[in-house]
DNA sequence: TGACAAGTTGTACAAATGTACAATATTATA
DNA sequence: TATAATATTGTACATTTGTACAACTTGTCA
């Protein structure tokens, strides 16, 4: 099986995607309106994005009414292993615990998570 | 304390951050010598992205001899704290345990380095 | 000390990215 | 069915990014 490789996402692309993820089917108005308040950015750059993002190949869209309705056309799990490796060969050289560590440094993950990780990974 | 901030790294430029990072301090040509056989860039391109980032504030250099060695003008840690926040809000809304989840899922790390961050945690 | 090797600087340029307006189409509604 | 409201399309444009050549400079070694 060919499988063929997405072009790469850039950083606002990957926002939009995340939630167009997040509403499962989004017109542009849905995903406007999901936008955190801070993040000021036109309707019709939203549009763009979500046309680029179809273009790229990762999203399609069926048309209900007027509007457009977008979803996604690739496994979410994949854009995030291609994401997430890409990222860690940039900033680590491909090496994982520092990001764990960071991340464990940082509070932003408690020992409750570390549990539900150690049960993951033991199954 | 006027902490200001640094404008964002581009892939690329993060790529050679992390080389000088590794090297302390380091020329171009250290730099050309230790980018991955794979990834085929020219020695120009190489100064280009050093240059980039001196002006952008991430980079100093002394002149030593007719080379310039680069070394790092602000601390790893803020400039991981950065890039990893960014990267967490752009793909995750900012929820860091998918992400942890993913690496945990992908033996990308095993049970030893999940009690090193237990400690880690509860230290 | 003069030429060579290795560096830096200036500059360039195509492609990708972020942002968005104007014009056009279409649906619902008065 | 005309019109207001809402969408999409076409297009644009300044920046940033990735990539790199040509020209100039400066140590170094024969």
């Amino acid at each position: 099986m060919t499988k063929k490789k997405l072009p790469a996402l850039s950083p606002s692309e990957t926002e939009i995607l995340r939630l167009v993820w997040q509403l499962d089917k989004a017109t542009v108005q849905d995903v406007c309106d999901k936008l955190p308040a801070k993040r000021k950015i036109a309707y019709a750059t939203v549009q763009t994005l979500l046309r680029r993002l179809e273009k790229k190949g990762y999203l399609k869209h069926n048309v209900h009414g007027k509007a457009h309705v977008f979803y996604a056309a690739t496994k979410r799990e994949n854009v995030i292993k291609r994401s997430v490796t890409d990222f860690l060969d940039r900033l680590f050289g491909g090496d994982p615990i520092p990001l764990i560590q960071y991340l464990a440094e940082h509070g932003e993950i408690d020992t409750k998570d570390i549990d539900r990780l150690k049960k993951l990974i033991n199954k």
